[in-house]
DNA sequence: CCTACCGATCGGTAGG
DNA sequence: CCTACCGATCGGTAGG
């Protein structure tokens, strides 16, 4: 918990998250090195341990940052309103939004899954296991709600969400191979692969309602 | 293209394959060092460069014999035989059982798409993003075959190839997040999600033939 | 296949 | 916020 002092250094903090996320997104945690992060700023690496007392905190801040933020930003499916489809399609819409938006996000997390060695990868590892299943389990319950009123097919929730989850993650990954492209293709055809998604996932012809 | 002089030195090249790939897909390829790779094999850093000019072409060789073991092992959905239902669903069932065989060639991509840097790094992920798009023509063209045959929806074939790799990556996002599981619990469901899947993507309810 | 070694860079600290 | 520095390790080479 490192202690503000001024608005400036507040400033030069977030500057701080900001080149780092960059770096460790590019080159993996190993391969960005503190003195690059410095470099970016234009300062020397040794100032940078006034913020953060070593490259492991600063990582694990970023990460849970980025998932935060993430987080916030998706939305909760099972608050907005209007039918079950439409709440699923705008938060489908707002992580796609926010992926696009932030792709080092999006980078920490692939890389925290598997690439980060030793007892921190085990801490890192675990840490973003606990929230996907907190996420899977949030699915499963707007996917219940769902059925009960008809509009998703009588697969079990949980076989529902992991659908879900699978969509989302094949959509995410077009995202990662789309790094660098100012407008990546596969959004053009988004709502299509929606559409061919919902399809799978809807209630069958008769209601049973 | 190193030359082979005799069974044993093969049979070195072969081990040194797999650690080589292990410690790669384990922590990153500025996280692997040839140090740790040597070790592993019971050898000093400097008798790897009897087998590998650099680290460099030693990763670029073990991408692309993974990308090609995965080729092979996943076959030609379009040279199967049966419905082409049947042939998705079989060129899914071994796409995921080699991922699940070979978790290092996995590991390998998903490092070449981002975290590897600078010049090296840039020749790294047009490899790959040629065979993505590759597989991909080579999806279209199953599909507008599929489509003749009236089996699938009239979205183009362009979009039906994205679907499925969408499908396809977030299976593969799945196992990548059960390393270390035994039995990945996903697999459990695996033929569920395909079903779902094909609901999507298959001819609405009349045919057209 | 080894020992010995190269210059460069790593994360982090001392001290101001 | 800096200079100066620590021991460790990096990819790679020389020479045998």
């Amino acid at each position: 918990m490192p202690e503000l002092t001024d608005a400036e250094s507040v400033s030069t903090r977030d500057r701080l998250r900001a080149a780092a996320a960059e770096l460790f997104a590019e080159r993996g945690y190993v391969g960005a090195s503190m003195t690059g992060i410095a470099k970016m700023l234009g300062l020397r690496k040794p100032s940078l341990y006034n913020y953060y007392p070593s490259k492991e905190e600063l990582f694990l801040e970023l990460l849970e940052r980025s998932l935060a933020a993430w987080s916030e930003a998706s939305g909760s499916a099972v608050e907005e309103t209007g039918s079950y489809q439409e709440r699923l399609r705008t938060h489908l819409g707002k992580t796609v939004d926010f992926a696009a938006g932030n792709p080092h996000a999006m980078a920490l997390c692939r890389l925290a899954v598997a690439q980060v060695a030793g007892e921190f990868g085990d801490r890192v590892q675990a840490h973003l296991l606990e929230e996907r299943v907190d996420y899977q389990r949030e699915m499963e319950a707007f996917f219940a709600q769902a059925q009960d009123a008809g509009e998703v097919a009588t697969e079990t929730p949980e076989v529902l969400a992991l659908a879900w989850l699978t969509f989302l993650d094949g959509v995410l990954t077009h995202q990662l191979f789309a790094v660098g492209e100012r407008r990546p293709y596969f959004l053009d055809h988004l709502d299509e692969l929606w559409r061919l998604f919902w399809r799978g996932i809807a209630a069958h012809g008769e209601s049973d309602v």
